[in-house]
DNA sequence: TATATACTAGAATTATTATTCTAGTAAAGA
DNA sequence: TCTTTACTAGAATAATAATTCTAGTATATA
């Protein structure tokens, strides 16, 4: 059926997408200094620059969407609390992908000229990740809001401490803990 | 003395730099739009364009700080939970600013190319906010790492799930409060 | 009123970055 | 072996943005 694609897959680009984010900003000219592949190859893969910003991001956030949905969804009775952990627990296993999230903003790696197809898959995962919260919230009787604050900012506030520049440590997680109850707590 | 300035001032274009920040980037073009003022003022003025952003940070920063720290230094006996308020009541009060602060990164704004005194004056006054939280710290009893959670991390995170889109809701200071003081409880 | 000075104007230039285009190459299957 | 096809290469081009440069203008002071 043709040539086949060489070492570079999706991975790869959205690996080193993620790297570069991660340090500043992404330019063609970086990703083909970093990769090795030229030009011309990213344009058959991508499209245009959109395409590979895009993948970046997306790569990044069902990285870690996999993770928190499944602590959230354990059917647990600390589900909450685990899903809660997800985010300092991802900064440690996975670094690169963590800063994207955490550090950059989704408007970097989204814009008008972004390919359909890719705009819609982020909105779609985008929709599934707050539709759990919402079941979550009903399944426990607390309002959104509350879950909102302890799922998600009090656990991204604690790791953008540290992130850009240095390992999230181990003893940030208890104090996750009791914000994430404190929440409850509240509503 | 010579001419004197027209209408545009420092705090002018602090301000519009803040508003192009907070969309997106900061271009001169765009900077040249908006105050109509010409590009060789601009250099004029501050030099090159990372002068000119600098400078946008730092009123940033400076416009938070004093509030900041006039609660946490305030000798109350919740001085504390106050300074931790002091960052959605920002959000509500200096929105452009809040913004920038919150949803930008120190990176976008200050590279090498820096001007050396903008370089050395947000390293002061860096420096003179993580002092007032050592102070608090060794005057609370409490460890550092609670207090800049408690008093930065959880309430930034609070804030960035509405910021760059939405208004901080008044609704949110609670949880805040209650996770300053979770961050206090454990440790 | 003269003049020095601080600032303004914006076209021209340079730098950087994205995109296109033509000419390929390597491998799968007829 | 030949052809088709998916991919690779990278120079050339276009687009965007920063910076410089020359020629001013307005005003405070002498």
């Amino acid at each position: 059926m043709g040539r086949l694609s060489t070492v570079h897959d999706d991975e790869v680009f959205s690996a080193v997408g993620a790297r570069l984010a991660a340090e500043g900003a992404i330019t063609l000219q970086t990703v083909v200094a970093e990769t090795g592949v030229s030009v011309g190859s990213l344009y058959h893969r991508y499209g245009s620059r959109e395409g590979l910003l895009a993948l970046t991001w997306l790569d990044a956030v069902k990285a870690f969407q996999e993770r928190f949905l499944a602590e959230l969804e354990s059917g647990h009775e600390d589900a909450g609390e685990c899903a809660a952990l997800a985010t300092p627990r991802f900064c440690r296993s996975d670094r690169q992908r963590a800063i994207v999230l955490s550090c950059c903003r989704a408007s970097e790696f989204f814009s008008p000229a972004t390919p359909q197809d890719l705009q819609k898959e982020i909105t779609r995962v985008n929709a599934a990740g707050a539709a759990a919260i919402r079941r979550y919230a009903k399944h426990t009787g607390h309002s959104l809001e509350a879950c909102r604050l302890g799922l998600v900012a009090f656990p991204l506030g604690a790791v953008r401490l540290y992130l850009p520049a240095r390992a999230v440590p181990e003893a940030i997680d208890d104090y996750v803990s009791a914000a994430f109850w404190s929440a409850m707590g509240n509503g």
